[in-house]
DNA sequence: CTTAATGATTAACC
DNA sequence: GGTTAATCATTAAG
């Protein structure tokens, strides 16, 4: 955008001021004066006998040129060789130069400075992220499971979906870099022999460097819109790939029998507010093995279900609530044991909720424990902090609950 | 095969 | 940001 200055400096239309400057153009002029400027005489010119033998030669010149195309390639290669060799070229070379001065201050402005697709852009860092392009190796599969995971955790035993999941994405990243690679072989192939090309062009029409460059730019454009195709398709097996191996959706695993016994005594233990602390949540993850949002998935997906029926729970209910009240009463013996059974709680609180497993049905059970907030659970997780949720405390959570259905009162019920 | 159970996702809500 | 309620998709059970 800055060199190129015309060279008729403030005269931008510059007709006939610009061949003062240009050797050629006198030695043109010498040999092939203007029509209308041949009346003139033939003034400058070395000799009559001379002068018609140069008018002649361009002539010629200008007719072989013409015609070079119309030949067989090794006559042309010939006739351009002999072009070459003749007298008349440098003349003629810098009237191509003068020529393409002046035209090109027209193309100049065509072009300048592509604003970066987004598109691309965005394509390059999903790739990245995915692990697909970047580095080498290992570490970038496995920064993509990570991240692919990051919300819903992986859990210890799932190594084996993802060592498949691993080796598809490896293979992705293969087929991407070696077509990658040809298509970057390919472009700089074709740019070298372009450039050849021009070089080669260039002892018989003036090529400047600008223009080789503009060349240059134009084909990496070229290809780096098939790369976009490429990184396109790619990104598109990545997703696809990923949907079929990550979607914890369809590759849903029950929670271990463990981890469900120990989510089931939280939640039966804090029947009055069933909602896990940040605290309590990670304590649970931890001993389940499982993230923080299974946790809250898991107490989310119980409320709702034990809320919507819960005479369907009763027996759990009941069966966990004698596990806790067993484990409080064992545990009286030992009170400082901090392990996963739970330590140090009282056989008469521990089982305080079991009896919110049969509530009078109209929400009014909360009444019982507006005292005794689980001295169970306070050992169990001494950290724990109760929900900010305050007004579910008074054990109002479920106080909507709308009772299963009018036919659904079975027999042991009336327990 | 059908059905129940279950973990995850989603939109609407506060 | 966490919850609820509805829903989806998979798994386990019949």
């Amino acid at each position: 955008m800055l060199q190129q200055q015309p060279l008729t400096g403030n005269r931008p239309n510059g007709r006939g001021l610009g061949m003062n400057t240009h050797p050629g153009l006198h030695a043109l002029n010498a040999v092939h004066p203007p029509s209308q400027h041949r009346s003139e005489g033939e003034t400058g010119l070395e000799g009559s006998e001379n002068g018609l033998e140069s008018r002649r030669d361009i002539g010629d010149i200008l007719q072989q040129i013409m015609t070079i195309t119309d030949q067989s390639l090794d006559e042309a290669q010939a006739k351009k060789h002999a072009l070459n060799c003749h007298r008349m070229k440098p003349a003629l070379f810098s009237v191509l130069c003068e020529i393409k001065e002046k035209t090109g201050l027209s193309m100049r402005s065509a072009q300048e400075e592509e604003p970066q697709d987004p598109q691309l852009v965005r394509l390059d860092n999903m790739l990245l992220a995915e692990g697909v392009a970047g580095p080498e190796k290992g570490g970038g599969a496995a920064a993509a499971v990570s991240a692919a995971t990051s919300s819903g955790g992986m859990s210890p035993d799932s190594s084996l979906e993802h060592s498949d999941y691993k080796s598809k994405l490896s293979q992705i990243r293969n087929i991407y870099h070696t077509e990658l690679e040809k298509y970057e072989q390919a472009c700089s192939e074709f740019t070298t022999h372009v450039m050849n090309l021009l070089r080669e062009q260039s002892r018989t029409r003036p090529v400047s460097p600008r223009e080789i460059e503009r060349m240059v730019a134009i084909i990496h454009r070229k290809f780096s819109s098939i790369q976009t195709q490429l990184k396109q398709s790619t990104c598109e097996a990545v997703m696809i790939l990923r949907s079929r191996f990550l979607d914890a959706r369809r590759k849903r695993r029950n929670f271990s029998k463990q981890a469900t016994e120990v989510l089931n005594e939280y939640f039966y233990s804090h029947l009055s507010n069933p909602y896990p602390s940040e605290e309590a949540k990670e304590e649970l993850a931890k001993q389940c093995s499982i993230t923080l949002s299974q946790v809250s998935n898991w107490f989310g997906n119980k409320r709702i279900r034990y809320k919507k029926n819960i005479s369907k729970f009763q027996e759990e209910a009941n069966i966990y609530a004698m596990k806790t009240a067993i484990g409080a009463t064992q545990n009286e013996d030992s009170p400082h044991t901090p392990n996963s059974t739970g330590s140090g709680s009282f056989s008469l609180s521990g089982s305080a909720d079991l009896f919110l497993g049969a509530p009078p049905m109209n929400g009014e059970q909360a009444a019982y424990h507006m005292g005794a907030q689980d001295p169970v659970a306070q050992s169990r997780f001494p950290d724990r902090l109760y929900s900010p949720r305050e007004s579910r405390t008074n054990g109002s959570w479920q106080e909507q609950a709308t009772p299963p259905s009018p036919g659904s009162d079975h027999s042991e019920n009336s327990n």
